[in-house]
DNA sequence: TATAGAATTCTGCTATGCGGAAAGACCTTC
DNA sequence: GAAGGTCTTTCCGCATAGCAGAATTCTATA
C-alpha cells in the first residue's frame, strides 16, 4: 500500500466531512507526524483542495466543490486541441489553455507552457471562477439570459456566485461586448499579475464546448493584443472546430 | 514537493475532468510510467474515489460526488464519541462506527474495529448510501415526509437516488418500523456479509445530527442483535447525547 | 491462431518522504 | 511584561517506500 498517497486521500476526506480542521487535528486524526501533515496539507493547498486562512486553519478548496463530470469526450478533445495550443505558443510565446465550463466554474483541462521563464504556469486541473476567466466569460456569453440568472441571481444562485440586480446587468453588458469582439479578456481578475483572453470553441451543432485561452504577465499582455491575438485565437478556434468535425465523422 | 502526492491529487482531477479513462489514458496524461498509473488508481479505487468496471475502465467514484460540509463540530463530534464507540465494541466485540448524513449519503466519521480476526474494517472516510445503512435509515427515519419526497421522488431527486411510487411507499413503511422500534438495520443492503444496526443521536434540540452503528459479519449478527443489541445502542445514544449536551453547556 | 496493445504483477534500486529536532509564532496565565 | 505551553513550520538524516522496467497475463482484432 501506498501509505503517503493513502494519507493524503484520507486527508481529504477528512477535510471534506470536517468542513475545517488545524494541522495537529489532521496529525491527530490520520495518527501521522505534525511535520508529516503539514506537508499534506501544503500539498492539498498547492492543488486546490483546501485553502489556509490567516489564523492556520485549512478549510475545503475549490477542487472539493467541483463534481465530476459524464464523459463527454475531454480526453479526446484534449489531444486534439494540443497541436493548436502549441501552435499559439509558438506564435505568441505564452501559455495556452484548453478550458471546460461547469456550472459557475472554469476548469483548465490542459496547458502548454510559455517557453519564457517568467510565464503563467501549468493550471491543468485548476479550477477559477468562469465569471473571471477569460475562456469562462467566452462560453458564458453564448448561454440565454435565463439560464445565466439562475446561475447568479436570486435564490436558485449558487450563494458565493450570486450577484446583486446591478452587478449583473453589468456583467450582461460585458459579455454582450465578448460576443460582438469574439473574444474575451481577463485582466488581473483572477490573479495578480496575470492576464488573458479567451475563444469560445463550437461542436459541430454549434454549441460552446470549450474554450482556448492565452495567458500572460500582465507586463507583456498588451503587445500580444496588439500583435493580432484577437484574430489569432479566433482562428485557432475555428480550426479546432474544424478537427472536431472531421473526427467526428471517422467515427 | 512529494511526487507521489501530487501525482494522485492531479489524477483525481483528471477522474474529475474527464469523467472514466484507461489506466493507459492516466499514465499519459501525468506523464507517469503504466504500473505507477495503475498502483495510484487502485488506491484511488480502496477509498472510494474511483470505480472500476469490468472492461478496465475507471471513473469517478462516490468519494468524488460528495461535497465537503461546513465546519459542523464534527470533529468534536468524533472525540465525544470514541470512548462510546470503544464501550460498544467492548461489550459485543464488533465493530462500531459514527455516522452523519449529509444528502442522500452517509459518512463514516470514525470506526472503532472489533478485535476478531474477522471482523468488519475500518470505514472512516467511506461514504455510501443513506438509504441503505442502518445509521444512515435512523436519520432518515426523522426526517418529515416532504423532505423524503424531494430527496427521492420526481425530478428534483438526484437521478442515481430515485425511486418508483411503491419503492417509496415501502421504504415510508420500513421507516415508520425504524422510528416505532428506535434503531434500523442493515442486513447486506451495502456489501455482502455485512450486517449492522444503527440508532440516531440528537442535538440538545432534538434533531438528528449523527449516528452510531454496530457491524458485524452477518454470520455474527443475530447473537448481538438477541444479545440485546438494540436497547444497548439506544442507551448508548442517550449517553452520548448527554455528553453532547454536556460539553455545549461548558463552552 | 497469431499478434498487438493494454493491464497488472513483480522486483531491484534510489530518491523520496518520514519523523524528530529546532526555530518561530501565538495564546494564556501569573 | 514574563514565563510557559501548544502549535505551526522548517530543516535534515536516514530507512524504506514507491518508482519504472521487465515479465506475465488478459483482451481484442485480423
Amino acid at each position: 500500500m501506498l501509505s503517503s498517497v493513502d494519507n493524503v486521500l484520507r486527508l481529504v476526506q477528512l477535510l471534506r466531512d470536517t468542513g475545517g480542521l488545524r494541522n495537529k487535528d489532521a496529525a491527530d486524526a490520520l495518527k501521522i507526524a505534525p511535520s508529516t501533515a503539514n506537508r499534506l496539507l501544503s500539498m492539498l493547498v498547492y492543488r486546490g483542495f483546501a485553502v489556509q486562512d490567516e489564523s492556520h486553519l485549512y478549510f475545503p478548496g475549490p477542487a472539493l466543490a467541483e463534481p465530476a463530470i459524464e464523459d463527454t469526450g475531454t480526453r479526446r478533445l484534449v489531444l486534439i486541441v494540443q497541436p493548436h495550443l502549441e501552435e499559439a505558443v509558438r506564435r505568441y510565446g505564452e501559455s495556452a489553455n484548453l478550458i471546460i465550463r461547469v456550472g459557475t466554474s472554469a476548469r483548465f483541462l490542459s496547458t502548454v507552457e510559455s517557453p519564457h521563464p517568467l510565464r503563467v504556469g501549468d493550471r491543468q486541473g485548476a479550477v477559477v471562477e468562469a465569471r473571471k476567466a477569460s475562456g469562462g466569460k467566452a462560453l458564458l456569453a453564448e448561454l440565454p439570459r435565463k439560464t445565466l440568472e439562475r446561475m447568479y441571481l436570486g435564490e436558485l444562485a449558487p450563494h458565493d456566485q450570486r450577484m446583486s440586480d446591478a452587478e449583473f446587468d453589468a456583467f450582461i453588458a460585458e459579455l454582450a461586448a465578448v460576443r460582438r469582439r469574439g473574444c474575451a479578456f481577463n485582466r488581473e481578475a483572477i490573479e495578480t499579475g496575470v492576464s488573458a483572453i479567451g475563444v469560445a470553441v463550437h461542436n459541430p451543432s454549434g454549441r460552446g464546448v470549450a474554450a482556448l485561452s492565452l495567458s500572460a504577465p500582465s507586463s507583456r499582455f498588451e503587445r500580444i493584443v496588439t500583435g493580432g491575438a484577437e484574430q489569432f485565437m479566433r482562428t485557432i478556434a475555428e480550426h479546432v472546430e474544424d478537427d472536431l468535425a472531421g473526427s467526428l465523422s471517422s467515427e
